[in-house]
DNA sequence: TGTAGACAAATAGAGCTGTAATTGTCTAGT
DNA sequence: ACTAGACAATTACAGCTCTATTTGTCTACA
């Protein structure tokens, strides 16, 4: 659904660039000139795509979690045992912004919230669904079932360790070797922090 | 170490009222007179004690974690098996302030941070090395072994489960169940949430 | 499809002002 | 060991002004 037609690439391209300077400088203090000259665009170019600052912070945002879903499914449909499958997948979406200080992250976070926070649980809510139904489509279904769990109980547990990791403040390496240790702890068996 | 002799019981409560007057406004918007009245005591009385408004604050968020921690202890010195034991030390810990909205959450974590970020540090590493230290004294220990896993993989998996779960924004009771799947897919076995 | 320039209206920000509240420290009293 | 009252010094807050920036919308032009 964009704005107008524009080639989905140029667009893609575009919101990326806009996203980067809001995650740098937070919603209010980034202006739209200053988005414009880092996507090389007038900044009534920009206007000629977006009706106002929201609606491109809207998209930018938007984006950012269907890349992110996108990501996740991808790692989820590789030809390879769950453990990795779900230590890729998880890394992609909740280790999106581990390393990054961030200092406007909280005056980020609140607008993205206010804006989409609807559209943000959703994703967080569907991302766990496909961990879920990965679980219940391999092997370790049957594991888990033997000791009275169910894939959701997996699911929601690895999504509870997926948020504390993220908001940890733990360095990129730190986080993948604690993911790798929740992930091997769900699966049963360990899994390398990639 | 208390800041003057006084007799324990006695501190200990004024810091609980103390710390539950902070709670509700904020560090900055909670005034040496609230305090007082709520802990029915002069204001004067309150700076016999305490040096000034933040010896007073460091008081009481040193008191709750000193309580946090014992409590904790208390949990995993049960005569139960490990499971039930992990849930209810994690539940002690990490559902502390899980349920109540806390408008100034916020201002009141960063003072927290600021005045005694360090001890906070070292308060959430201890209890996971308890949880660690328990898991390492119990049967899990050689079950997780089998599969690949050390007791300090399951206890900073644990510790980061909570964490997510802490500042997940769930119901008292959606937290419990969470949390028991949790130590459920920790353990291998269910745990009931209590 | 885009750029460039210009525009009114809205917003942000720095600075200032005066009042009210708060802090921390006295003294005197029990 | 505590209260009560009073105190100067600091800080918070609400209001104001003025300026600079930014927003969103034009028009004219490639």
């Amino acid at each position: 659904m964009p704005d107008t037609s524009i080639d989905s690439d140029r667009r893609g391209r575009l919101l990326d660039t806009a996203l980067a300077v809001f995650a740098r400088y937070g919603f209010r203090k980034t202006s739209m000139e200053e988005v414009a000259r880092a996507a090389d665009i007038s900044r009534q170019g920009l206007y000629l795509h977006f009706r106002d600052k929201e609606a491109l912070f809207r998209a930018a945002i938007g984006r950012m979690l269907e890349t992110g879903v996108a990501a996740v499914d991808a790692e989820l449909a590789r030809d390879a045992p769950i453990g990795p499958r779900l230590y890729g997948a998880m890394k992609a979406w909740y280790g999106r912004s581990v390393g990054t200080p961030a200092q406007n992250a909280d005056e980020l976070f609140a607008r993205s919230v206010a804006l989409l926070g609807d559209v943000m649980e959703r994703s967080g809510a569907e991302v766990a669904r496909k961990l879920e139904a990965s679980i219940a489509a391999s092997p370790l279904a049957a594991r888990l079932a033997e000791r009275g769990l169910s894939p959701a109980d997996a699911a929601l547990t690895l999504e509870a360790c997926g948020l504390g990791l993220k908001h940890a403040g733990l360095t990129r390496e730190a986080f993948k070797a604690r993911l790798a240790a929740a992930v091997s702890l769900a699966v049963g068996a360990p899994v390398r922090p990639v």
